[in-house]
Parts: structure tokens; sequence; C-alpha cells
RNA sequence: GAUUCCGUAGCUCAGCAGGUAGAGCAUUACACUUUUAAUGUAAGGGUCCUGGGUUCGAAUCCCAGCGGGAUCACCA
């Protein structure tokens, strides 16, 4: 076992050792008591310096420069990093006994201990904020070398940890050695509280509906599937959670919504991953052009809470969320950005628009299908800016209300940021003969051959026929909204544990 | 799933007309009681992703596998 460990693994092994000799615990069960963070003392201590004589604090040692009889040290806690500047004469006053500071801080503390100290605060002649050390505690001892990323004055870094693979599987590092991916995690939370206190303050209710689903409704997609051993039937995990809302709405709450963990069995890129958060809300005797309004006001507020601003950077592009955004059809955009006008085509007609813009199709092709690549090719790419794409071909929202006006339409809406579907929204279809035929026309479109066409959920056609309040629904795709506002290229960048590959068998990762 | 690039010390990387490995930081030792990418001197550390092949000889060339990134396809 020893033979697998790096030189510097057996030194600190043998440090632990050493440890235990000198009388010092390596993992103490004491509580250290802390009154201060490191954040706390770089923002209030020059204003307030008499309230910073007497502290205490804990944190990860992140650099040591040793200076003979005294050190500069620097411990990070979870709002930042803090200088320490530790003396031989403070932590040992008698000279007879100077094992604390030559053995124990100097020789057996490394880069990546936790350590709790005390003493107090004051500037250098550098002019740094620092805690002058009267004492310390090792609270965890390290046994691996934590990768070291220096910077200097002006803000560069160096040997900066950016091997992808290293940062995801090993996320509690990453998350240690580069303060700018915590702070991606942390601007996430903020960004799903500030959705959660915009919903609560308007009156919704979070809920929670199941994970583990007999039919995997509410979306198009190929989902995972298990086996429930004492019901011994098999189980799907959610691919969306829209049919479960709905049925609260026919239960009676007029405004519900949840942070929906989905579960998608498809191909990962940068903006895939096999599970993903999506926020769907439904809200009766409302209709898609509320729904449009709603959507502006709660993503304003969003980028406020977060950034201060309406204006958001993404790469080499500032994006407004001031509302309200641009709306446009989706036989408009496609005449924008074609100059043909597809809104009244039979599918022969589109199929020569579809070659003469050199767009590759085949024959499982129908109307609707045809006019997404379109749109999907020529348009979406397009939509910098938040736009609200509506009135979508029927043929493709099998859970959406028909369109009040527009013949073969039904009231749907995109809402395209950055050339991405960042929510998809509709008046929901509360007519349960009209559900039940849509239903009947998926299946088929599964007897064709679309193995992403949706199950009849009979149970929420039951629902239906109780009656469903007229409804507008959205969901957002919470991840790509991370993304965005954080200006994050990758959605691993916004999950702090991406799916990975198993990187090696299990026994080897035991032997470490 | 397809195409393409990548995989060398704890970390970041160099080494590739094929001659069994180097740098900086980190580590170890010594010096230094307000330094800050601290500094100075010295030292240790590598199944060069794995397995085959070509060759007198492979980190380097070829093939296969594993893992990762990018692009494409499917999708949110």
């Amino acid at each position: 076992m020893t033979t697998n460990l790096s030189e510097q693994e057996q030194l600190r092994r043998q440090k632990l050792i050493d440890l235990q000799n000198a009388g010092v615990q390596a993992y103490p069960a004491e509580e250290f008591s802390v009154n201060v963070t490191a954040h706390d003392i770089k923002e209030n201590y020059e204003r307030d310096k008499l309230n910073y004589k007497d502290i205490s604090i804990a944190g990860r040692l992140m650099s040591i420069r040793d200076m003979g009889k005294a050190c500069f040290a620097v411990i990070q806690d979870s709002t930042g990093r803090i200088q320490l500047y530790i003396r031989k004469d403070d932590i040992c006053p008698n000279p007879e006994d100077t094992k604390l500071y030559d053995l124990v801080w100097k020789k057996l503390m490394d880069i990546g201990d936790i350590i709790g100290v005390k003493g107090y605060v004051f500037t250098t002649k550098m002019g740094e904020i620092s805690i002058h050390v009267t004492s310390f505690t090792l609270l965890s001892k390290a046994l691996k070398p934590l990768p070291i990323v220096k910077t200097d004055a002006d803000g560069n870094s160096f040997d900066e940890v950016t091997d992808p693979e290293f940062r995801y599987r090993q996320r509690y590092v990453d998350l240690i050695i580069n303060p700018k991916v915590k702070k991606t995690f942390e601007q996430r939370t903020k960004i799903i509280t500030s959705i959660r206190n915009f919903l609560n303050d308007s009156g919704a209710l979070e809920v929670d509906t199941p994970v583990l689903q007999a039919i995997p409704g509410g979306a198009a997609a190929r989902p995972f599937i298990t086996h429930h051993n004492a019901l011994d039937i098999p189980l799907y995990l959610r691919i969306a959670n829209e049919l479960y809302l709905k049925r609260l709405i026919v239960g009676g709450f007029d405004w519900v919504y949840e942070f929906s963990r989905n579960f998608r069995n498809e191909g990962m890129d940068r903006t895939h991953n096999p599970e993903f958060t999506v926020l769907e809300f439904y809200v009766a005797y409302k209709d898609y052009f509320w729904m449009m309004n709603t959507t502006e006001k709660l993503l304003e507020k969003i980028a406020n809470d977060l950034h201060g601003t309406t204006d958001v950077v993404v790469g080499d592009k500032t994006i407004s969320f001031a509302a309200p955004f641009k709306r446009i059809t989706i036989y408009d955009a496609i005449k924008e950005y074609t100059g043909i006008d597809v809104s009244t085509m039979n599918e022969a007609e589109l199929r020569d628009v579809c070659k003469k813009l050199h767009l590759e199709i085949d024959e499982s092709m129908g109307k609707a299908k045809l006019i997404d690549t379109i749109f999907g090719e020529k348009c979406e790419g397009n939509f910098i800016q938040p736009t609200f794409i509506t009135d979508y071909p029927v043929e493709m929202s099998p859970l959406t209300k028909k369109h009040r006006s527009k013949e073969g339409l039904v009231e749907r809406f995109e809402l395209m940021i950055n050339g991405k579907e960042i929510a998809n929204a509709y008046s929901e279809l509360n007519d349960p003969i009209d559900q039940r035929e849509r239903f009947e026309d998926q299946i088929k479109l599964m007897e064709r051959g679309d193995d992403e066409a949706m199950f009849i959920d009979y149970d929420f056609l039951r629902a239906l026929e109780y009656g469903m309040p007229p409804t507008a629904g959205i969901g957002f795709g919470i991840d790509r909204l991370c993304m965005l506002l954080t200006n994050q290229p990758s959605i691993q960048d916004v999950l702090l544990f991406p799916q990975m590959r198993p990187e090696k068998k299990a026994e080897e990762v035991n032997a470490d």
C-alpha cells in the first residue's frame, strides 16, 4: 500500500506519527469556537480596530513563508483568505521549550492543513491586514498535497489548475484552490433563491412530486428505467414533472412550482447533463400572455438581485434583461431570417423550402418538424437579446391549448436568449377530449418509429375530466439560465458534480 | 454514436530528426523576527495513461484500449 504513495504523501503520514509523539492530535474532537471570518476582518478592521483585539478564526493553510524565527502564512476560510504572522517569541515565550514553534509549527504543519488560530489583527509594514497569532491549534491534518496556485499583486495566476478532468472529478479541490469556481456556485444558489423569493412573494406554493414514475410523461425524451423490487414493476426516472403539477391545479392549488431534477438518457455535451434542473410553475386562470409578462418581471429581478443591473456580460456580448422583451411569432421569425413565408405552406412545399435552404431532412419528418428545423437552423442562433418566439404549430405541442384565433397553431412561446432556448411555456390544454386525441396522435408517431413520442397517461386524462381551470405553465432550464447569468460556457461549470465516466476500478480508488 | 486534439514529478508545462527524462512552483535540509509569485544555498522525487507492434534501442513512430476536451448528431 505504501508503495502507491508519492514521496509527499509518505512524508505527511510520517508527520502524523511525529505529531502523535509530540502529543498533538491530528483530528481533535473538541469544538474550536470562531468569532470572526476573514471577510469580516478585511471589511471592517480599518474602521473598528478595537473589535479585533481578541479574535479566533479557523481555516485551511494556503501558503507559508518561513522567515526563520517568524513566519507569514495565509489561511482560507469560507469567506476568503487572510494572512497570519507567527513569531517564535509569541508561540514559545519560554526559550527553554521551543518545541511548539520549531517542531509542531515549522516541521509538522503543511499547506492544506486546517488550523484554528487566536490572536489580534494588525497591519503590516507592507499594508496588509493580518492576524498576529498568539496560539494555534491543528484541527485536521491533510495527507494529500494541495496544488499550489499563486497570484501576484496584479491578480495574475500561476500554475492555476485548469485541467477539466481534475477539476470536475475532484471538485472539492477545485473549490479550495479556485475562488472563482466557488463564486459561480454561490451565484447559482443566489439565482435559485431569487426565483424562490419571487414565487413565494407572489403566493405560489412550492411542492414535491414523484421522481420515480410509472409513466414518464410531460416531455419527449428517452428516460432512464429502473425496477422496483417489492412491487415488481418497472419505474422511470422523471423526464419532466408537468403532468403532476397540472394534477395539483386540478386539485385546487392556484399557483404551484417545483425545482425539478429531471433525467434524460441522451447524449452529453457542453449544454446537456443526464440530470438537470428545470423550474416549472403553473398558474390557474392565466394565459400565455400573462406568462410572458411574468417571465419578464422574473428575469429582470434575477439579473438585478445577482448583478445589481439588468445588463449581463455573456462571452463577448452584453445581454439586457430589462423588460419588456421582443415578441415575434415563429412564422414571422422565419420570414425575417429567410425571406420566406411558410405560414400557409403544406408539407410538400415545406420540403422544397428545406431543400432550397440546404437543410438535412428525412421522409419521417412531418410539417411541424420541418418548421422546427427551419427555425432551429436559420433563426434560433440570431436571438441574442431575450426574445419570445410565439404561436407554434399544433403537431409538436401535444399538451398545449389550441390558439384562440389562429388555425393550426397553439398558444405557446419559447424564450430565446443568446441563441438558446431558456424557457418553454403555454396556455395549458385543459380540454380532456382534445388531450386524449393528442395523446393518440403521439401513439401513432410512436408506431411510426418516433422513440421520443409521449406515452398516454390515463390518470392524467382522468384528472382533466374532473375539470382543470384555464392555466398558464412554464418550464425554465435552470442550468442554462445559470450558465448565462454567471457567464460560463459549459454546463459542467454550473453543476457541482457533472456526470463523468468512472475513472478507474473501485479497488484502485480504495487503495488510495 | 462520429470526427479531431490531448494524457510526462503533487501542480503548470518543456522534451518528439527514435539513444530509457528536464524547468518553475510544491517537498526535504540549512539561513533569515513585518514577508507577500518572499529570498539565498543544497537535496530528493517519475510503471513518461494501459497493452501490443516496428526497432539493436520508444516518452518520442504504428495499432488497440482507457480517460478527458472540442466540433457534429440527438436533445433542454
